[in-house]
DNA sequence: CGCGGAATTGAGGCTCATCAAGGAGTGTGG
DNA sequence: CCACACTCCTTGATGAGCCTCAATTCCGCG
């Protein structure tokens, strides 16, 4: 049932949703397709969703169609929540994917007089605030070997560092969470791979094992050291 | 008292801390000089702050010195709110500025305990999340006219739409904001008034008259709209 | 076996950054 | 009151980095 999408068993951070779920009017599972959507932007935001299995993004179109995607949900993230009424993001299913559901409603009304359920969304929504900043430094400043430097560090700590990291995107979905073109980055890949600095375990390539994690660290631009 | 950094004379939101306010345990006005830092990233949060006057900006370093602008805030704005205990962002006065601050360890306690204030607090989050989210699409997508002309859509509606538009920031603060440089923005800008969207009011060219609104706006990349 | 999707790699071009020069406004001190 | 320094902005020349277009390969799959 719970995803094995690495060399580590993932499993779904069930502590994340524990008040939230203790609570629950009406929860269930359901699954997605591979490519599938799972809301549309602007839809009314029903349900409150956690990935059990496989992947989820979330991502913003221009009217002429340039995408970005804002994150990439793994086995244990929650997404789909908004303290608005509407959806911000389009979301949509990576790979075949088993979400858990819980129903938005219920969740509101027991928000007006639970504290600790409004804690949890205010923890949750100043985590997704905290990933968003960490992207704007990097969509805004730093160079196309840097982003893909840093987009490895991120799956690499957030798949747990196996030894074998599986990616479940694949490169126009790195580039349009990156900002860049999936050429950009599959050469900056390449080059990684020619430095010595990973290597492919796949005739897809999406199986990265990673050789040298402190160079590559060191590859994604590090934030100033703040002298207080 | 109150700031009139505009044609329009801008005043406090004081709506959007009353209920925060109102609980205060300790308040009181401080002031920034020009380009003096309010408080830097890593340091712990202990205060919770709103414009008064003048303006702020809050901002992320790389090693390097490659800066990324996060936000601008005007009067009535409310800024250094933080869930965990520490700030994420340094900030610093863009001109002269006069802050309210509020003690954030009396307001802590309080939330403990009252729901309408944690609901501020998640309210506040949540906004900052949006803006946050708009920006990725900016920074990762946009070219260097679309980011500025929604720039000054950006600053035209909160500055309130005046027919002249004063921008308390620099061409340097407005290009680390889009993830430009200085002379891309200005360039932009000229190009801008020399298509008669826009004119100077000003010799140090601060004072912007928007002469096509809804021209600027074709120009700032629009969201696909949502077929839903 | 043939087709479509995904990834790599190369060639060329465009956008934007960098480097540089010059002008205009502001503040300071003589 | 003016000379001078300093900051901020504009504008131009050049080049680097990344995007676009295209060809090719490899894999998965019907």
């Amino acid at each position: 049932m719970f995803a094995k999408i690495n060399a580590n068993s993932i499993r779904p951070k069930t502590s994340e949703l524990s008040t939230l779920s203790r609570e629950q009017l009406f929860s269930s599972e359901y699954r997605y397709r591979r490519g599938a959507e799972i809301f549309g932007e602007a839809e009314p935001a029903e349900f409150i969703y956690q990935v059990v299995e496989g992947a989820v993004l979330s991502y913003k179109l221009l009217s002429d169609g340039r995408r970005q995607i804002g994150a990439f949900y793994l086995p244990g993230d929650i997404f789909g929540l908004e303290n608005g009424s509407a959806h911000r993001f389009t979301a949509a299913a990576i790979v075949h994917t088993t979400v858990w559901l819980l129903k938005r409603r219920g969740l509101e009304d027991i928000a007006e007089g639970d504290v600790s359920v409004t804690h949890d969304l205010l923890r949750l929504t100043t985590k997704n605030l905290q990933h968003a900043e960490d992207h704007l430094l990097l969509l805004g400043r730093k160079t196309a070997p840097e982003r893909v430097a840093a987009f490895l560090c991120e799956m690499d700590s957030r798949l747990g560092g196996a030894t074998v990291m599986t990616l479940p995107m694949s490169r126009q979905e790195i580039a349009d969470y990156l900002g860049l073109c999936l050429e950009t980055v599959s050469r900056a890949l390449s080059r990684l791979r020619d430095s010595g600095i990973l290597s492919f375990r796949d005739p897809t390539q999406r199986k990265i094992v990673l050789l040298d994690r402190s160079k590559l660290a060191e590859l994604a631009a590090q934030l100033a050291r703040p002298e207080h």
